[in-house]
Parts: C-alpha cells; structure tokens; sequence
RNA sequence: GCGAGAGUGGCGAAACUGGCAGACGCGCUGGACUUAGGAUCCAGUGGGCCGCAAGCCCUUGGGGGUUCGACUCCCCCCUCUCGCACCA
C-alpha cells in the first residue's frame, strides 16, 4: 500500500455536506431548460451495497452530471424497491419485523449511497413499502379490475417450495426460482393475473420503435412475447357426428402431410373420447406418469417423446381420411388449442414421435437435399399436397387457410407465448390487494376512499404455508363494502413487480397526495431518458414497466406510450472469472474501498476498466492505478497552486476553453490543441457510446502531456504563456473529471480560487482556433506496408503528396519509377503506392 | 437445437464511416531521487532475426475471398458467453 495520499477522506465528506447543504441537486420543473431524466434502476434493501450497485450509479452519475453541465433540468432521483422476500425470511430466522429490517437497510444504504458522491436528488426518495406509495397501486388495482385487465382465476401455477409463494412464468429460470434456485413445481391454485396478454400486440410492436433499447433486449422480449401466426381449424372426430377436436397450427400449407393428431395429457376433451374402463385406466396412468416428471426432467434437451394412443380417431378435413389420435407430453395445454395436427415431414418433434410410433411419414415440401433423416422446415415447392402441388410455401399456407374458412371449418389466428402476468404472492410483506370476499356479494373490490388497505403490522411470520396475513383476524375480517355484511379481506399480497412498474412516475411528484402522480409534473419529467441497470431484468421487470406505463397511459393518467426512451444494460461485475458471491468468496466490498482509497477512484475505476455494457473484471492492482492517477492530477494542481491560482495570470480568459494567451510558441500551440482536442475526444466518448473508458484514458493523457509540458516548457516560453496554458490544462482536466470524480474535481477547483460550484459551469466547448492544424503526418505504404512517413501542409494538392512520397528516400529503396503500377492517395492520411510483381 | 453477442500483448482493454494494430491503465524491466522505496519522477515494454541500433519478417481464434489496403466487409469452420428451450 502506498503511503502519501490526498486527503481523499476529508474532501469527500466536505463536498457531499457542501452538495446537501446547498440542495445542489434538487429539481424542480422548469420550462425554460430542456429536461433529462436520468434514471438507475432502485435497489433492493438487501442490506449493503455491492459493487454491481457502485458501477450502476457511477454510469448513471457520469451522466447526470454531465447532462446538466450541458445545460439540461436533470431528474436523478433514488428510492427502495422496498417488499420481497428476504424481509421476511430476515423475520423466520432472527425475528425482526420486516419493516424494521428493510428501515434499517435502507438507512445503511443510503449512508453508502452519499458516500460516493452520487448527485441524487434526495428530497424524492420513495420507499415502495410505505401506504402513502401502495396506495395508488391498489387504486390502479380497482380501476384494472373495472376494465377487466385485473381478474381471478384458477389455475397451474409455478410454485416454489422454498419461497412458499407463486411465482410468474418471468421468474422461473430453467425450472427453478429466479430468486432462491430452488425447483418449481405445479400447483393448481386460485390466483390474481393481470392481462399483460391484452397488449402483447403493442408491446411487440414497440420494441421495433425503441432505438435507444440494445437490440439483445429487444430481441429477448420479443421472443418472450412469441407472437406466432396461424389458423385453427377443426378435426371432426371419426363415427361421433358433432364431435370436433380444434387444434392451431403456423404451417396450414402442411395439411396433407397430417399422419395423426395429438392432444395435450389434460385436454378436457380426453375424457370424453374414452371406449371403456380399461383405455380410462391406461390414460390415466399416462397421464401420472406425466405428472410425476419434474419441469426440469420434462424441458431436458434430448427427452424421448411419450405418447399413448386413444381408441378415437379423426379425420383429416383436407383428405377425408381418418388418422389415429394420441396423447402426448409434448403437446402443451397452455398453448394453442392444446391439440395439435402432426406432420412429421415438416416438424421435427413429430418426426421424432412418428418415428417412435411406427407412424407413417409424408413429404409435403420437396426437398433440396433429398431425404435426410430428419423433418425439412425450408421453403420449396408443394408435393403431395392435392390443390396445393405446386405452391410455394408461403402460396399453400394462403390457399389452405382460405379453403377452411370457405368451409367454415376454420379461421386465422394469432397466438402468443406470453401468459398473464399471475400477481398474487402468498407472502406477508408486499402490497395487499384491495378487494374482499363477501359471503353475501361474492368478491368485491375496497371503496376507493378505504385505500389505502395497510398492511398490518402485528403479524406471526413463520414461514409456515400459507398467507401470513390469513391469521391476522383484524385485518381478515371486516364489512364488504357494497352491502356492509360481513366479508373476508383477500390475503394475498402483489408481486414486488409491481412496485417497480411504476416508480419511476413517483420520482416525477413522490410527496403528490392527489393520486399516483401530479399530471403536469410527469407530463415535464416522462419519459426516462436514460434508464441504465443490468441485464437480468431483460424480460421481466422492462417488460412489466412496459406494460404498467401503457395501462396507466389507456387510464389517462400519463400521456406516454413507452416509459424509457434508452436503455443501457450494463454487464456485471466479476472477479477472477466468476460472478462476485459470498460462496466464491470474490467480493470485494465498497465500504472497504471507500475507506482505503476512496469514493473517487472507486468510481473512476468501475468506468474505466470496461465500457459499460461489458463484463467488468475487478482488478486490486487496476483500482490502485486509478488511485495514482488522481494522486498525480493532486500533486500537481496542489504544487503549481502558486503559480496559477486566482487571481488568474494577466491574460487568461476567465472562461476556461477561451483563448487568453495565444500561445507565441510551437510547444506552446501544440500543448493547447492537445487540451482541445482532448475536449472534443471526452465528449464524443460520453455522447456516441457511453464509452467512459476511453473518455477517462484521453483525460489521463492529457495529464501525461501536461507533466510533460511543465517540464519542457520551463524554458522554452515566455513565463506568462506557460502559465496560462497550465491553469487551462488544468481547469479543463478538472471539468472533464467532474462527472467521473465529482469530489477531488470539485475541491481543486475550488482551490484554484473558484467560488461556484465546478457542476454549475458548462462544459466546456473546444475553441475552434486551437484545433486548426497546419502540418500533418501522412503515412507512405509500398503494397500496403508502411515504408515512410511524410509531414506535409494540411490539404496540400494530392499531387505534391504524391511527388513527395514517391521522392522519399526510404521508399526508393523499395520502388523504382517504372515499377509503379497505381498510387493511391488519401488526403491527409496517407500514401499507397502500388508496385507491378 | 433456435436466437443474440464475443474471440486483439503476460492482464483489463483501444482502433469513429476499411487507411500507421495494441491508445490508456495494470504488470514487468531499467534509471533518477533516496537511509530506504512497496512513494514519486523519467525511459522502455506484441513476437522473432540481432550484442545494440538501423532494418527486415511475423502477428487481431482458424481457413478462404473481396480490395491498392481488412481487427473492421463476405463465405466456411472452431471456441466461449448470454438468452429461450417440445410454443405446434
């Protein structure tokens, strides 16, 4: 460890008192700016912060700080998506109150939040666990009820023993519990969804509208939507007149190839198409054979295809032919119709079940490559096919579907991947749904001026099945609000999802006691500018958020159709090639680095080390570089103090970036477009990509160069103009350092006798006359290898290049006259001069 | 299997629309200042031939191609990461 640091310690205390005092980064609307809301995705209170948080926020800091230095209103607010799980195991295992452990890990975190110098505005803080914030989500509960986009049903739901609770299709990883791991299983339970499937159609169209959104994001999404277009269509079920079995399929070109029919285990219909006992008894058993395979076994890459075959058979409406009928687990009952025509030609999961079958195979499509040995998907021309021969793929689908609805057999239909989004957790510490049970009018929704339904907060949490809140007879029983007889108050509380569907419209008016949101307040703030946050909420929370904006959007309540114009997904955090986790033991932890080195270098080096979007590989070697290249920008500001502090030397423009000296040297000229060009460098990197790396690496060289020019300049210039130079180096290294390291920048700035704040200057712009070049290096290739170098006048006449680089000395020695074949010259950039071999 | 992204020194990484590959930082080597240096400053640092230097050759996962010129564009292959995973 190196000794000898500046007093990092004191300074950043100093300017996060100074920064709060003065309310520095409090916003309110302001018509006459342009706004920019800037927005990190809220923490959970899990109890400390980690460094995935501290990268997060420095992304979302560098920007904030910089947009307002450009002169916009910028919203940068900060709260706690405050319910879930871990309060209450908290509660199981040590028996502190949910409330009382989140409280506390709110005000650790907020305590390290400040620590690091982040320019929130912290007058907007929300906490999404208090009524005064879930009240308005139960009121959206009502009015979504009232419209139909909030409903009760039962159903199969994705359980997870560990957690006790339901989980939504978006929180099931690879059959297991996004957040304990633990293995979902079925269960069949009476839940509450809301109808994200009624703007599957919107929220696809959308990703297509979003280009400030990664197109990976996108692409997720709308896979996870999984829109596909077909038809459905009626097998009539053979010797029972009446009798129809419906099934979906994308491919109604594929008809003819129809060999059999295959329902899902549970269709309701299965049950009416049995002979006798003894075929009841064999479904039956198929059917527990199913149900004892876990969802991990089931989705298992190479799974044999199981099936058994009904004593019903259908008819293919295309051919009149009958074909057998089976059921199989591969036929889902959440998708489609349930029921599916199986063409083993074209699709490879009945190819695989045919083959399995001894059913007969069909080839619809002719192939290009002859038969293979398994089902050709590909376009071609239709074979086999009766009215379709001929067709392309795309011609027969047309055809087929025009054939069925002439018939009135069947019609086209859309289908999509997404379910409804199942809401009810059967947890204690989230938001209780306001609607109750009455023994005499059956479910009904809580008067709005009941809301909000506080959760209460004398509760026995076991962990032991079941909703806590069940046992809670204050809250359970109270009168129905339509006939005021006695009614039971619904136990289940809300997802946490939607708390972070709609917090980002909090932030825009978090203490507005008239509803969700002040209008005008969101109308000026919304949408987000800049979201930034990880990966992992690819699908899940940016979907909801989506969907909760366009609800709240058909309600009135917000006039914007997207809730985030930009997104940037940042990468995580690791350390010696794993993710950092207490069980690897890789995690390096913010306190500790603040208090060695740092807010400062804790920032500069989360943006250093990696652009944003990737992978950031934690290096204790690396954070020590970035400590040592603020030691030097120190040491030096602190050793020329004398020199270049207020008041400014004769001559220097007040405003950094305006020329005051025009340097009389070369050295001196050369240093200034260095400092320039380093402006426009910083800035292109912050505005093209977020590329805050290479933005920081153009401010460390131009450190390096002023180093460099202090010493060589000692005697090389007039005092005065060296002077000055170095007070503009360094007024605009600590301008372009602001946002990256807000509390050494701020300080030195300060000490060079400024008396407003460094984040109330504009950034600074690149004085044009600085940047002009006169001379410039144009690189000499023979066949593409560079042989030489040539200085010449800036735009000088492509021939004079083209003489000068063919007279060169070196290039000689590799190209005589009457070798050259082409030359080719690219203007202030270089020289190809082509030989004949 | 399908979809998306990536592969560049000892390491993290640069290279905008094809135009000096390896900026910046880490690490390493040498020097200066020092009682000392794990502080600081200065210099060097892709590999090879070579005592040094000049100079030359090679080098962006592999193989082909387009081009005066390819990390960048096209085709084939390999590896890795992430997402989806029987969605009909």
């Amino acid at each position: 460890m190196s000794t000898d640091r500046y007093p990092f310690r004191e300074i950043e205390a100093k300017w996060q008192r100074i920064w709060e005092e003065r309310k520095q980064f409090q916003v309110t609307e302001d018509r006459t700016r342009p706004k920019f809301y800037c927005l990190e995705m809220f923490p959970y209170p899990s109890g400390r912060i980690h460094m995935g948080h501290v990268r997060n926020y420095a992304i979302g800091d560098v920007l904030a700080r910089y947009k307002s230095m450009r002169g916009f209103n910028v919203l940068h607010p900060m709260g706690w998506d405050a319910f879930g799980l871990p309060a209450e195991n908290a509660a199981i295992e040590h028996g502190v109150h949910p409330a009382i452990w989140t409280a506390e890990n709110i005000a650790y975190m907020r305590a390290q939040l400040r620590q690091l110098g982040i320019s929130y505005d912290w007058s907007r803080e929300v906490n999404t666990s208090e009524p005064e914030y879930y009240r308005w989500e139960q009121l959206i509960f009502i009015k979504m009820l009232e419209r139909g986009l909030a409903y009760r049903r039962r159903s199969t739901v994705n359980w997870c023993p560990s957690c006790q609770t339901v989980l939504a299709n978006e929180q099931v990883e690879d059959g297991r519990c996004w957040r304990c791991d633990s293995e979902v299983v079925p269960r069949d339970i009476e839940g509450w969804f809301f109808k994200i499937t009624a703007y599957a159609e919107e929220l696809l169209a959308w990703c297509d509208r979003l280009p400030g959104w990664p197109e990976r994001v996108m692409t997720m999404q709308k896979n996870w939507i999984g829109r596909s277009e077909g038809v459905e269509f009626d097998l009539p079920v053979a010797g029972r007149p009446g009798r129809r079995l419906r099934v979906f399929t994308t491919r109604p070109d594929t008809v003819f190839g129809m060999t059999y029919a295959v329902l899902a285990p549970e269709h309701p219909m299965v049950d009416e198409l049995m002979a006798d006992e003894r075929e009841r008894a064999a479904v039956a058993a198929f059917r527990a054979e199913v149900a004892r395979q876990s969802e991990i076994e089931r989705t298992a890459a190479d799974r044999p295809k199981r099936g058994l075959r009904l004593s019903a058979r259908v008819i293919n409406p295309f051919t009149g032919q009958e074909i057998p009928l089976f059921i199989a687990d591969y036929v889902l009952m959440g998708y489609g119709t349930g029921a599916i025509m199986a063409v083993p030609g074209e699709d490879q999961r009945d190819w695989d079940f045919a083959r399995a079958h001894g059913l007969p195979i069909v080839e619809t499509v002719r192939r290009p490559d002859g038969w293979t040995g398994e089902a050709y998907t590909g376009d071609g021309t239709k074979i086999n096919s009766g009215f379709l021969d001929g067709l392309t793929v795309a011609e027969a689908k047309r055809k087929a579907i025009d054939w069925l609805v002439e018939r009135g057999l069947g019609e086209p239909r859309v289908n999509y991947r997404l379910r409804d989004w199942g809401i009810s957790r059967q947890r204690y510490w989230g938001a209780p749904i306001p609607v109750l049970y009455c023994d005499r009018c059956g479910m009904v929704p809580e008067k709005e001026e009941n809301l909000p339904v506080v959760l209460p907060r004398d509760v026995q949490i076991s962990g032991k099945g079941g909703s806590p809140l069940a046992d809670v007879a204050s809250f359970v029983n109270a009168a129905c609000p339509r006939c005021g007889g006695r009614a039971r108050r619904e136990t289940d509380t809300m997802d946490t999802f939607v708390e972070s569907s709609w917090y980002f419209l909090r932030y825009c008016s978090p203490r507005y006691e008239g509803g969700m949101f002040e209008p005008g307040a969101a109308d000026y703030w919304m949408p987000v500018d800049q979201y930034i946050g990880g990966i992992e909420h690819a699908v899940l929370h940016l979907l909801y958020a989506r969907f909760y904006t366009k609800v709240l959007r058909d309600l009135g309540l917000t006039k914007v159709d997207e809730p985030f114009v930009a997104l940037l997904s940042q990468g995580m955090v690791i350390k010696d090639g794993a993710k950092m986790s207490k069980s690897k033991g890789n995690v390096v932890d913010p306190d500790d680095l603040i208090r060695t080195l740092g807010a400062d270098t804790a920032r500069l080096f989360t943006l250093f080390a990696a652009p944003p979007e990737k992978d950031l590989d934690w290096n204790d070697h690396g954070v020590e570089g970035c400590s040592r290249f603020l030691n030097r920008i120190w040491r030096f500001v602190v050793g020329h103090l004398d020199e270049i502090r207020d008041p400014a030397p004769p001559g220097l423009a007040d405003r950094p970036g305006r020329p005051g000296v025009w340097p009389s040297t070369d050295p001196g000229r050369a240093f200034r477009r260095t400092i320039h060009e380093t402006i426009v460098r910083v800035t292109e990197d912050i505005e093209r990509d977020f590329h805050f790396n290479t933005a920081v690496s153009a401010i460390m060289e131009l450190v390096n160069a002023t180093y460099a020019f202090d010493q060589a300049a000692q005697d090389a210039m007039p005092a005065e103009e060296r002077r000055a130079l170095l007070r503009e180096a360094i007024e605009i290294v600590l301008l372009l350092l602001g946002p990256f390291c807000p509390h050494i920048t701020e300080e030195l700035w300060a000490q060079l006798g400024h008396r407003e704040s460094l984040f109330r200057q504009p950034w600074p712009e690149p004085d044009p006359a600085a940047l002009v070049r006169s001379e410039i290096t144009v690189v000499v290739q023979v066949d593409g290898k560079v042989r030489g170098r040539l200085t010449v006048d800036v735009d000088a006449p492509e021939e004079e290049v083209r003489r000068r680089a063919l007279a060169d000395r070196r290039v000689q020695a590799w190209v005589s006259a009457d070798r050259v074949a082409r030359v080719v010259v690219v203007p202030n950039r270089l020289v190809n001069i082509v030989t004949r071999r």
